[in-house]
Order: structure tokens, then sequence, then C-alpha cells
DNA sequence: CGCTTCGATATGTCGGAGTAATAGGAAGGG
DNA sequence: CCCTTCCTATTACTCCGACATATCGAAGCG
């Protein structure tokens, strides 16, 4: 099988040590998929063909395009081949998905709609978070706020910590469907600090809206914790506006 | 391998014409796996056992099997075997995982939080929709409306109608992450008429609370068409509440 | 010129062999 | 008695080569 050496380096770029090598044949076509590399309506190479071309065996390549099947990214036919499919049909909603997004510089548009789906559902959230969180959920919030104030959000550590704060929120809620939606908001999220951070060193310090927040929730105040959560949305997607139009 | 001829009548059960029979396999197990045949935790038989007891090939169970993954129902890892995720990781809103969780009668806290979700996000989406509409996107929300207007809700035409005057809406809102909620949100749309149809003939028609988010939204009235979504979602709501209680 | 038929081609399905990873217990040390 | 380390058996993972089936395009017929 092994014409020169050199296939071993190119399969060790490919597999990672743990990662079933489906999984990352996966990744790897996800993210150029996602990225804009195949366009919409492109035929990729036959099965035996691409298989051969990254050094994985068919079945492996097949439960690789079966993932990506599953995540609405393309469609198989015989005689047809494997073509992309339209984004209108990608799950951009499913973690995996949203992470090959977010794995290069993702789009500007598609990070806008992101926001304006967290802008819609997270202050509703919050509201319901105080109507119906526990006391548990509760130290949850509170331990993630502790650790915000703790670490920078320069750091990976913060941005953790952030995110877990909105996904205590999310929990709280009770809903399975709006939980969902997490790795969707903690994107945003995340994304955010991320553009912050690199337009210029902490223009405001986010931690009071967060303060805010939880005190509204901490108090059962449906309205309050609505309004709090708004407004820490609304602030958060002016900084980042600035930063991606800046750039 | 055919002990007996029952073989091609079970496996005739499983696999329809025209569909892949990794699909049908995977449709088969995540439809057991959400109406709760399968419990969170649950250890699934082994490859070799539970590809034999469904007469496919093992590549075909598996490659279903990647499907499952891929949507989070199900991880496998050597020796521990294939288990069932907690309902956590499920992506819940996956047009496939719905579609399971409909296939049979459909848990009611996770019809309610459908509802949940929906009462959140359609009013925003209709008023973005109000906002960005063009031409095009408003005829076709008025085809819907006049075949919901021609097919009864009771009839299989009309419950599309209605769902796609919906699906219009959201992609109005040229709003990709908005647009990933359609499933779920038709989901309920649909839903909730068949639990009304099942309750008592025709309660109230919904086509005026219809007609008014649609006249709103032509006008290009963000506000009214925000208000009248809401106030539609909230009556569908209360009838579904009712039929669900009832029953 | 349009419809039907037929063949080439790529995906889909199959069964088996061999590899690698890990859970869970056994053995040893604290 | 509990904890840590190691080992082994079990299981999923990967690969291979063959065959089945569906689809598109072209040739042939009406």
């Amino acid at each position: 099988m092994n014409e020169t050496g050199d296939d071993d380096v190119e399969r060790a770029a490919v597999r990672r040590p743990g990662r079933r090598l489906h999984g990352a044949v996966a990744n790897k076509l996800g993210i150029a998929i996602v990225s804009g590399e195949y366009a919409p309506g492109d035929v990729l190479s036959g099965e035996v063909a691409f298989a051969e071309e990254l050094n994985v065996s068919r079945s492996a390549y097949r439960e690789a395009m079966q993932v990506l099947t599953a995540k609405g990214l393309v469609e198989s036919r015989p005689k047809a081949g494997t073509r992309v499919l339209p984004r209108s049909r990608w799950n951009v909603l499913d973690p995996d998905v949203l992470a090959w997004a977010f794995a290069r510089t993702p789009d500007r548009k598609f990070v806008r709609d992101l926001f304006e789906l967290r802008a819609v559902v997270e202050p509703a959230a919050a509201g319901m978070a105080a109507a119906r969180r526990d006391r548990l959920q509760l130290a949850e919030m509170r331990e993630a706020l502790a650790l915000m104030r703790r670490h920078s959000l320069a750091s990976e550590e913060g941005r953790a910590a952030d995110r877990d704060f909105h996904k205590a929120i999310l929990r709280a809620t009770g809903n399975d469907a709006v939980q969902a939606l997490a790795a969707g908001i903690g994107a945003a999220v995340n994304w955010t600090t991320q553009f912050k951070q690199r337009a210029r060193e902490l223009p405001r310090n986010p931690l009071p809206d967060h303060v805010r927040v939880f005190d509204a929730i901490a108090a059962q105040d449906v309205e309050g914790a609505t309004q709090a959560m708004r407004t820490l949305v609304e602030l958060a997607l002016a900084d980042t506006q600035d930063a991606m139009d800046g750039e």
C-alpha cells in the first residue's frame, strides 16, 4: 500500500490519537464545505478516488459522509455522486457545524444572524430562568460569575466561564428546546469577546452587566432579568458590530 | 443466511424501495431511542449481534450508528459498547430527530417546550420579516394563505399550507440561524392543529389571525406584525394546552 | 422528433479479517 | 482496608474486495 514513507506523515496530519478516523475525515471535509472551499452544488470526487486521496479506506470515508449527510451538508445518489447542498439545508445550529463554521474566520453575516437570534432568545430565557431556577442552578451561575471575575476575558478560562454562565441560564429555563440553542449562543458569546479583544483592550467591563442579570434571576424578578439581559446583549452586539466593521 | 422465509418479510418491513438501507435502520433506531424504548445510559447489543438481529450487514449498521452519533443520540467506544446519551446531549432541533420525536405520540413536556420557543421566536421573526420581506416572499405568504383558505386545516394540504406560511415568514427574516428553527416551529405548528382537531371540530377559525399577521407584514408594520404573531401563538398555545389537558 | 430501452458508472450493501483502544478486574503497594 | 498500577479480554474501528442496485445518458425504435 505505502508507495513512500510520506503516506504516514500525511496520515498523521489527518488522524490525531484518540480521535476516530472517520471523525477526523468528517471534520476536515466539514470545515472545507462550511468555509466555502466547496461551493453548494459542487460534486465531490468519487468515493474510491477521494478515499484514496485522503489515504483512508472507502468504509471510513463513507462513514464520514454519513455524518455530513446527517447534518444536511451533502447529499449522495448513485451515479450522480455526492454534491454539496445549499446553505438553507445545512443544520447551522448543530454543535459540530457551528464548530466547523468557527474553525476558520467565520462569515460575518452568519455572526450577525447568530447575534440576532441571541438577542431574541436570551432575554426571554433569562426571564424563564428567573421564574424557574432552583438553588443548584443559581449556584452554577454564581460560580461561573466568580470565575469570570477571577480570570480575565482575555484568557480561555475567562471565556469558558462566560459561556458557562449563559449556558447555566439556558439550563435553568427547564426547556429542552431552548437548551438545544446553547451551542449557537455559546458560539456567539465566545466570538463577541474574541472580536472585542482583537479590536482594543477591554473597551468596557462586561461584568457589571452580568451581575445585574444574575441579581435579577436570584431575586426571581422576571421582568428585571429580561431587561437586564436585553441590555447586555444589545451592548455586546454594538461592541461586536464596531469591531467587525472596524477591521 | 436465511433460516426461514420470514427474514424477507422482516426485511421488507425495514426497507422501503428507494430508501437507503442504513437510513432505514437509523430511522428505526432513532425512533426507538427518542420514544424511550431505550433509556439514556442503556447499552445497545454489540455490532455483530445487533446487525444480525436487524438482518443487515455491519457496514449498514455502522453507517446508521454514525448518523445517530452525529445527532447526539448515542456514543460508541471500544470495549464499552454503544450507549444512549442523556436527553441533554440530543440535537432536538435537528429535523430528523424532530421527525422521530413526532413519529409516535410525542412527549407533552417537549411539545410545551417547543411552543414556548415558538412564542419567543416567531413574534420577533414576524417583525424582522415585516422590515425585510421582498415581493417574492410576500407572494409566497399570500399563496400559502390562499391554500389555507381553500383546504380545511383538517386536511393534510391545509396543514402543509399552514406550515408553509410560517416557513415563508422565517425565510423572509433573511436570517440563516432563525431559518434553521423552521423544522422545530413547523413541528409545533403542525401538532397544534393536530391536537385541536382531535379535541373538537375547529374550536376557532385561525385564519383571521394569520391574515392580520400577513397584512402587517405586507404593510411593513414591524410592531404590528410582532403583536399580531404574538396573539396568534398565544391563542394557539391556549388551544393546544386545553386539548392536551383535556385528554 | 419524442419515447423507450439499454448499458456504463458510481453509490450502496455485503462478509470477513485484522488492528487498536479501553473498561474492568487482578495484582501489588500504601 | 483502600488506593494505585498493570494486564487482559472484549469491543469497536479500520481495511479489503466483491457484488447488487439505482441512475443518467445515449442509442435505437416508433
